[in-house]
DNA sequence: TGGTTAAATCGGCAAATGACGATTAAAGGA
DNA sequence: TCCTTTAATCGTCATTTGCCGATTTAACCA
């Protein structure tokens, strides 16, 4: 189409040196709009995209294991609301649960969390 | 308050050792249930909560520094829809624009990126 | 100055999210 | 077996998100 154009325009762009691209042309090969990758990490960061959730998995993080209600009574929030938040996080594979008698045992997964600290550090 | 009988319990939970935790007592010192830093994190991880933002930070990744239109095109999306999208990263910190003449270009605010970073490698 | 192009913003809409109290389900202990 | 405790789920509500087309704003060029 008009590729040409644009790729003219971006090498040309060059206006004091703001907003010069890397290479001669933009790398096609290099970037897909839309891919299970992208779709992965973008999950993984969801999950995590609230400061409970955060709050929950560093605190997971420095107990190692923790029963639910002791989390709950950790914040400022309904037992429901902790649960749907620990809900999210065991979606994205970020934390396990166990039953454990009447109470219910969360983990983090380890995995997961390499895999999310693996997608960050390539950025 | 009611601390002692919390504390007690997590140290009796170890039933079958599944669900044992790592100290004696849960740490309240390395935990607060309300922080800026959880909200920072979370801020920086519900910027990157989409796929399609992933994909935008991983563009430019790619090419150090692209024009507004050029992300367009590569998107199958309306421009407005990008636009919001670069919004939300750049309000996030995650990304930089500047104008340059009718266009606007961006480019990766490498500073925010190693403090995601670095927040993701110390879960 | 007037016209063109690029990108931000607006308005609207459907869907998802986050919060809560109430209810249900599951398991242990009296 | 019944009762209590724990946590998941349900129903509701207000807010936010994501998308779009349309409009406005901004800057260059003729």
């Amino acid at each position: 189409m008009e590729e040409d154009s644009r790729m003219a325009r971006s090498v040309l762009d060059d206006a004091g040196g703001k907003c010069l691209p890397a290479g001669e042309i933009l790398p096609e090969v290099a970037f897909e709009a839309l891919s299970d990758d992208h779709e992965r990490f973008a999950g993984l960061c969801k999950a995590l995209g609230h400061p409970v959730r955060v709050a929950i998995v560093r605190l997971l993080l420095s107990v190692e294991t923790c029963v639910c209600g002791d989390i709950v009574e950790r914040l400022p929030l309904a037992q429901s609301t902790v649960s749907q938040h620990l809900k999210v996080l065991k979606d994205a594979g970020l934390i396990e649960g166990s039953i454990d008698g009447p109470r219910t045992c969360y983990c983090l997964n380890r995995e997961a969390l390499s895999e999310f600290k693996g997608l960050s550090e390539a950025l």
